[in-house]
DNA sequence: CAATCGTGGCC
DNA sequence: TGGCCAAGATT
């Protein structure tokens, strides 16, 4: 296996840090919560990384970007080929650009939740405007950009630009409710509490603390997963406070779950297909085919206008957007 | 803070 | 078969 790549870039830094909200005094004194868990997570992901293609250096900040975007509640297996025919056809965040939205809403394909590539659109749109078509390495900057949360900000500064973040992501998010806190899951939300340890937690130095961010995130995807977990294949699991204290089941509130079946979610999603794979306007009546229940299908429509996913034409024809 | 927002694979 | 889950963001 290829060694997972280092954070390429090395990016004139000199982005002052940012004001440090003078912090409520994270956890206990030493900043390391029992035996150390960046080493043996960091070495096992130096044997076990799989080789991602926004991974190798080549990628770049925008591929990495872009990957971000994508694996926001997508499994990395529908991403891989998507992600490929995205760069390609959008090497640079200026060459989307110059697209018209709908363009990017149709190459996002069955990825789910298209108003992700609208708001990928429309980061690129603000990385051409404000930061000379380079994506910002400054967390705050990141931010501010459309689709870009707290998680997706961290992402980039670390895996792109070798930075310093709490990454806690759901993956993360597990391993530390199981290994540190010992519970099975993590609760619903993230708390402050999660965010203090995985701060607590975060490595001094840089490159060390980007490589436990993308280490840790690994291990939540191959080894400590939320279902069948393997313990056999821990390189903590000598230290795991969850399996130590004999793997209790979850307690706390149900772990909310997703309906779908005849959901608006559904009815949005069969609209949008047919726009998707029309190239041109799309007549009312064809859209109409998608659903039999007119109200749901009418409250569909208008919230896929309302989102700027579907653009409304004369004469009642549709289409996707083309500003 | 809880609801909303797609899609498909797996056990 | 169907509930559960997948590198969240936004309102």
């Amino acid at each position: 296996m290829t060694a997972p790549t280092k954070p390429s870039q090395p990016e004139p830094a000199g982005t002052p840090a940012v004001p440090s909200p003078a912090a409520a005094p994270a956890v206990p004194s030493p900043a390391s919560p029992g035996p150390d868990l960046h080493s043996p997570v960091i070495d096992w992901f130096d044997e076990n990384a799989r080789d991602l293609p926004w991974r190798r250096p080549e990628a770049g900040a925008w591929g990495v970007m872009v990957s971000e975007f994508m694996l926001q509640q997508t499994p990395v297996s529908r991403v891989l080929p998507v992600y490929e025919q995205w760069l390609a056809r959008w090497p640079r965040p200026a060459d989307l650009a110059r697209e018209a939205p709908g363009e990017a809403v149709r190459a996002w394909g069955r990825l789910g939740y298209p108003r992700r590539a609208l708001r990928l659109h429309g980061a690129a749109v603000a990385i051409t405007e404000r930061h000379g078509g380079d994506v910002p390495s400054d967390h705050a900057q990141l931010l501010a950009l459309p689709g870009i949360g707290e998680y997706t900000a961290a992402a980039v500064a670390s895996f792109a630009y070798g930075q310093r973040h709490p990454v806690l992501d759901t993956n993360v998010r597990r391993v530390l409710a199981r290994a540190v806190t010992g519970v099975q899951y993590p609760p619903n939300a993230t708390t402050a509490a999660e965010r203090r340890l995985a701060r607590a937690l975060l490595p001094d130095d840089e490159p060390t603390a980007a490589r436990w961010a993308a280490a840790s995130m690994e291990l939540g995807a191959l080894v400590c997963t939320a279902k069948s977990e393997s313990c056999h294949r821990c390189p903590i699991a000598a230290q795991c406070a969850w399996r130590l204290a004999g793997k209790p089941a979850h307690d706390g509130p149900p772990r909310r779950g997703q309906t779908y079946a005849g959901t608006d979610r559904q009815v949005r999603g069969r609209l949008l297909a047919v726009l998707r794979e029309a190239h041109g306007p799309v007549p009312q009546a064809a859209l109409d085919r998608v659903w039999h229940e007119p109200v749901q299908r009418a409250r569909a429509l208008d919230g896929l206008v309302a989102d700027g996913l579907v653009e409304p034409m004369a004469g009642g024809l549709y289409r996707l957007p083309l500003t």
